[in-house]
DNA sequence: ATGCCTGTCTGGGACAGA
């Protein structure tokens, strides 16, 4: 069971990109991040014709989720991130995948900080920890997985050299602690624990000439819930996507479980 | 301190992303 995650910056302008990359890579679960598209002109024809039933929350312009399954239409289980009915933005989708509980959410950036956007980032990952923690008292084999916009350290496996990166919202401290507390609460970073020590980025900047250098970001995470975490079998970044023409910026990041 | 690059909503330039 492969599951994976993929921020594809734009689902309409990316289609071709995501099919080619299903199709190659065919994963058994995708979570899918910053759709940039209202619910109506989501691609729902080709995703069922490429062979996955999908659930998605949209939205106009920019954020939106989705979760696709292979050879099944996943149940939705929620469309919100609970804590805050007047957040009006398409982040978090929730659905049950054959006995699975798959949660597919888009941490919102953070920048400029301090501000508003940094408040909001930093709320919505409290109520991120609160729900997670719901999640494991369910007992329910969980992956979270997603966009989290956290560089959970400053050592070479999740960032290139974190010097012109120190005042950007997703290097500093609170929503690092609040990462570390989400951890602690008993998930497994499964990319962190199969490729220790090693650059494992799922992020290059646009800009800067930054992907021909290399100068990439780990943000996009995998969280098992620890009766997942004992089936783990491997985890990686299809990191050639990245390079191809007419990229997004982030490159998908997958787990493979028992 | 700002722009760099890209997608979206628009129909030219602003906003958001990270």
């Amino acid at each position: 069971m492969k599951i994976a995650t993929f921020n594809i910056n734009g689902i309409r302008s990316r289609l071709p990109r995501l099919l080619e990359w299903l199709a190659e890579s065919q994963p058994d679960i995708v979570c899918l991040q910053e759709l940039k598209a209202l619910d109506e002109s989501f691609p729902e024809g080709a995703i069922r014709d490429a062979g996955y039933g999908p659930v998605w929350q949209g939205q106009k312009a920019w954020n939106g989720v989705a979760i696709l399954a292979r050879g099944t239409d996943p149940i939705v289980s929620r469309r919100a991130l609970p804590g805050d009915d007047a957040d009006s933005h398409s982040r978090y989708i929730e659905a049950a995948v054959d006995g699975r509980l798959v949660a597919c959410l888009y941490a919102p950036n953070g920048n400029p900080q301090p501000g508003p956007k940094f408040d909001y980032k930093n709320a919505w990952m409290e109520r991120l920890i609160a729900h997670a923690q719901a999640l494991l008292d369910s007992k329910t084999p969980v992956i979270l997985a997603g966009d989290y916009n956290v560089v959970p350290t400053d050592g070479i496996e999740d960032i290139y050299d974190p010097k012109s990166w120190k005042k950007d919202a997703l290097l500093q401290p609170a929503p690092r602690e609040a990462y570390a507390r989400l951890l602690k609460q008993g998930w497994t970073d499964s990319i962190h624990e199969k490729h220790p020590g090693k650059p494992v980025y799922t992020f290059w900047d646009y800009m800067r000439n930054r992907w021909p250098r290399d100068a990439g970001l780990r943000i996009d995470h995998l969280l098992l819930s620890p009766s997942l975490a004992k089936d783990l079998v491997d985890a990686g970044v299809d990191k050639d996507v990245r390079g191809r023409e007419g990229a997004s910026d982030h490159a998908p990041a997958w787990v493979v479980v028992k």
